[in-house]
RNA sequence: GGGCGGUUAGCUCAGCUGGUAGAGCAUCGGUUUUACACGCCGGGUGUCAGAGGUUCAAACCCUCUACCGCCCA
């Protein structure tokens, strides 16, 4: 074996191999209990970020002990056409290569365009999730705008359409004027920004020298006002209700209504009412029976029946002319500057639009009540726990969804129009005359479906509901969801409505929620910033299994993550650590070793060592179980580097000659090489099959358990004795500067018989460990040469001196030490003093006066060795 | 306006049911001991944001405050 590990070469290979021996797959026939994961498809839209490294290897991690663990199981996985994202891409490319746009090239040659965009980025995509080294089952694979999904996503459409919840209506919605089309709720993002209140007069139609003062952001929406609404018990605007104003620069006279929804603390308590612009007037107006006036187009320019001097200009170069020209009438009041919330799109940062259109809704109200209904009965259970309030708040005020999109890369929305009486059709197969006039001429809606709604589908549609499959009988509801918490809204809310209503139960059982990785200043990563980590230079540089690592050492559920790089290096170190252990090991064995042992004939370090494990095991699991990866992975790295390395590798170098302990040399790495299996399968991989036992991969062989018949409490006390007196030795040896190499004499003294007895035997570890060249376990330090002192429980120590200089420094040393000691036993003895022994569990109590005992029993110790010493 | 996080060693973070604080990196001293210098041995380092409370005992529970961040309306 080569001295230092080589990722690149380890990481090259393996991958390819576990899918040609089919390892991901699972037979059709189950072979044990159910598990499966559907992998959150990555977006065609490039490549992966970090984030995707983490909800990529989180899972990955579960899956692979589950499937160690003999469970059937299925992670499975696919990518998304991602509508909106992946158009916008495809449209900046084809400008930018040929100054076209997509209308130059017609929707069918766009289509083909992209397409080919998809096949070229899910190539990229599938060939980065592969470098991590997940489990997936790629025989599987799903796109989400694939013929299969365009099917079931229409199936499912049609379904919905003809139970009533799927409709079509004209409301106000969000329009993304730069990506021209309407937006879900969801998509829009509030910001604070900077703006301007302008105050305007608007002239009584009875009086125009008096008017009524309206205060408004956006002045150029007055052109579409058809009304003024103050608070029908404002007493400053009481008797005006019923009268009209003549809406300036358009000359029309509007009336003043009185709405309970007015804000009489805003502006002067008078508001413009601009139905088809702006949601609360579009209440408003609806209450009251008013027009609506559309003045601002799909492109966010102005229209309607406006004076022509406006018609066409930019939303915000009509705001300009319009106060302008209100000012040079004497009609604007005031203006102040006002921070206030502005929806913008969440892809493009436009400022949303709202407006009036007709679109695709789907109705929530009967689909929420079981998805909330389901979370609150524990079918599908949050981790952390926290994220249920945060799904209930949403659901339980949940919207009707809208789910129509202007664009053209989607699932086309399967309704027609007949061109002749103007019905509806909403089918599965596409009608060829229609049903009421029989007439021919038929045209297709030409929006497509939000991405979010084949999501939504997803856990049920991958594993084939529509067909009755064996793998949705096997695998439906899936065992666990891994996601971040950003979209818990946007699909998992939307899986639950969706699943519980076609799939007939939840989608998932349990939803893992982790955070986002940010920077190592805890910024949020972005590629405007500069500060984001590309997963594959840190996969080229320390290894895709320190990458694993990292991630899960320090993903704490539902915790953002700051990525330390050094971290990532610190974790490479350990998996060189390991190689080389291993290496240890491989280059010791000869071959003859038991397969099975009889722990009478192992020696104590052996027996400490399974014990070590064993506990190690049943720690592991337990924090698997409870979704606390990074405890498990924090006790493998100190199992490893702390007990197995620094001491049982160590201690076995005394062995060497005995087949039992090259045995369980060798035990103890495969047990090590499966727990760590899940974290660093490439590395594991790689030793596993130096040492390979009975089956051809790690990941067929059992991942370890806790075992009542490897529980060693005596041995495991012996070695933990020893280990105590060799680190008080080296301290003791570091403290007064003894080389590091020299071999000293040692005198030891010890107040417990069976400690001394077992050190006794074990002294060939001692020695080596501690550099000894002759060990004498004695009664009584009188009469021995004087020398450095060290003390532990039990245990006193010598070190003879060399030279008087030796005895001085020790003294000195001492002296502190003593004094230290006093300080510490005091305040003990305080505590003891007060209500602590009265109060406090016996346990705790006897604990106490144990550690104060030692202390009490280290100080007399050493103040002996001072007068004796002086 | 409502809600949720965070504030622990120089940096990035652990600390599960309250029992005198830990990891990685960095740092200091020593060390080429026959698996590993990506190593080994040893060390230093903290008014656990602040104030108050509960308790024998608080990083942990309660209240308030400050700062940072996020979500929803």
């Amino acid at each position: 074996m080569e001295k230092s590990y080589d990722h690149l070469r380890t990481e090259a290979d393996w991958y390819r191999r576990w899918e040609e021996a089919g390892l991901f797959t699972p037979a059709p026939e189950p072979t044990g209990i159910p598990f499966s994961i559907i992998l959150p498809p990555p977006n065609v839209t490039g490549s992966l970020h970090i984030g995707h490294a983490l909800t990529l290897s989180l899972p990955d991690i579960i899956v692979r002990r589950k499937k160690m663990q003999g469970f059937h199981v299925l992670w499975l996985p696919g990518v998304d056409h991602a509508g909106i994202a992946t158009q916008m891409m495809v449209e900046k490319n084809l400008k930018q290569e040929t100054g076209q746009s997509k209308e130059d090239l017609g929707r069918e040659k766009f289509l083909q365009l992209t397409w080919e965009w998809k096949e070229r980025s899910q190539q990229q995509i599938v060939g980065q999730i592969k470098k991590l080294g997940l489990a997936l089952d790629w025989t599987r694979m799903k796109f989400t705008l694939s013929d299969e999904m365009q099917r079931v996503v229409r199936k499912v459409f049609v379904a919905l359409y003809r139970e009533g919840k799927v409709y079509q209506g004209t409301y106000m919605v969000n329009r993304c004027p730069n990506c021209k089309t309407v937006l879900s709720d969801l998509e829009v993002e509030h910001k604070e920004v900077q703006g301007r209140l302008t105050h305007i007069r608007y002239p009584l139609r009875s009086d125009p020298r008096r008017w009524v003062v309206v205060a408004t952001t956006r002045p150029e929406t007055m052109l579409g006002d058809v009304a003024v609404a103050v608070h029908p018990k404002d007493p400053r605007y009481k008797k005006r209700i019923g009268q009209e104003i003549l809406l300036p620069l358009t000359g029309r006279a509007i009336p003043i209504v009185g709405d309970e929804d007015v804000d009489r603390e805003f502006g002067s308590g008078a508001v413009k009412v601009t139905p088809a612009h702006d949601p609360v007037d579009f209440r408003i107006a609806l209450k009251h029976g008013l027009e609506k006036i559309v003045v601002i187009d799909e492109r966010a320019r102005m229209t309607g029946p406006i004076p022509e001097r406006y018609l066409g200009l930019d939303r915000f170069a009509c705001r300009r002319a319009v106060v302008e020209d209100l000012r040079a009438q004497g009609l604007i009041e005031k203006e102040e500057d006002y921070v206030h919330n502005v929806g913008h799109c969440q892809r493009c940062e436009t400022m949303v639009e709202p407006n009036i259109s007709k679109q695709w809704f789907l109705r929530t109200a009967e689909l929420a009540p079981p998805a909330i209904e389901a979370v609150r009965a524990g079918e599908t259970v949050f981790i952390p726990d926290k994220w249920k309030k945060v799904y209930f708040n949403w659901m339980e005020n949940i919207q009707d969804w809208c789910i129509s999109r202007q664009l053209w890369w989607g699932h086309r929305i399967p309704a027609f129009y007949c061109a002749d009486c103007h019905e509806v059709i909403v089918s599965e197969q596409d009608p060829s005359a229609c049903p009421k006039c029989g007439g021919a001429r038929l045209h297709q809606d030409e929006d497509v479906l939000d991405t979010w709604f084949s999501s939504a589908l997803w856990p049920f549609t991958t594993l084939g509901w529509q067909d009755d499959r064996a793998d949705f009988r096997t695998f439906y509801p899936t065992s666990l969801m891994v996601t971040a918490f950003d979209i818990i809204f946007f699909w998992v809310a939307r899986m639950m409505m969706m699943g519980l209503h076609f799939g007939k139960a939840v989608p998932f059982r349990e939803v893992l929620i982790n955070g986002l990785i940010r920077d190592e200043k805890g910024q949020k990563m972005s590629k405007t910033k500069g500060n984001a980590v590309d997963p594959l230079d840190i996969i080229r540089e320390y290894g895709a299994d320190a990458l694993r690592f990292t991630l899960a050492i320090q993903a704490v559920p539902g915790m953002d993550i700051a990525l330390a790089v050094g971290r990532v290096k610190g974790y490479k170190a350990f998996t060189n650590k390991i190689w080389n252990a291993a290496r240890y090991v491989i280059m010791n064995l000869k071959g003859d070793e038991p397969a099975a042992f009889a722990p009478a004939r192992l020696s104590a370090p052996d027996r400490w060592v399974l014990h070590r494990l064993n506990a190690l095991a049943e720690k592991v699991n337990a924090g698997f179980d409870e979704y606390r990866l990074y405890e498990a992975a924090d006790l493998i790295y100190h199992f490893v580097w702390d007990e197995y390395c620094d001491w049982y590798l160590e201690f076995s170098k005394s062995d060497l000659d005995s087949p039992d302990t090259r045995a369980v040399l060798k035990l103890t790495l495969l047990r090590i090489l499966q727990l760590l299996h899940p974290f660093m399968p490439y590395l594991t991989e790689e030793i596993y099959q130096r040492i390979r036992l009975e089956r051809a991969f790690l990941i067929q062989t059992e991942f370890p358990a806790f075992r009542s018949e490897l529980v060693f409490p005596e041995a495991h006390a012996e070695v933990e004795a020893l280990r105590r007196v060799v680190a008080e030795t080296r301290r003791t040896r570091t403290e007064n500067r003894i080389e590091p190499n020299k071999r000293i004499p040692v005198y030891l003294r010890c107040d417990a018989e069976a400690e001394r007895r077992s050190l006794q035997a074990h002294l060939k570890y001692y020695d080596f460990l501690s550099r000894s060249q002759r060990t004498e376990i004695v009664d009584d330090f009188s009469g021995l040469p004087k020398g450095f002192r060290g003390v532990c429980p039990n245990w006193e120590i010598l070190l003879p001196f060399t030279d008087d200089q030796d005895r001085q420094r020790e003294l000195q040393r001492l002296r502190q030490e003593h004094d230290k000691l006093d300080k510490l036993i005091a305040q003990m003895e305080a505590k003891l003093g007060g209500g602590f022994a009265e109060k406090a569990p016996a346990e705790v109590i006897l604990n106490f006066k144990k550690n104060l005992q030692e202390a009490i029993d280290k100080r007399a110790k050493i103040a002996r060795t001072v007068v004796d010493l002086s």
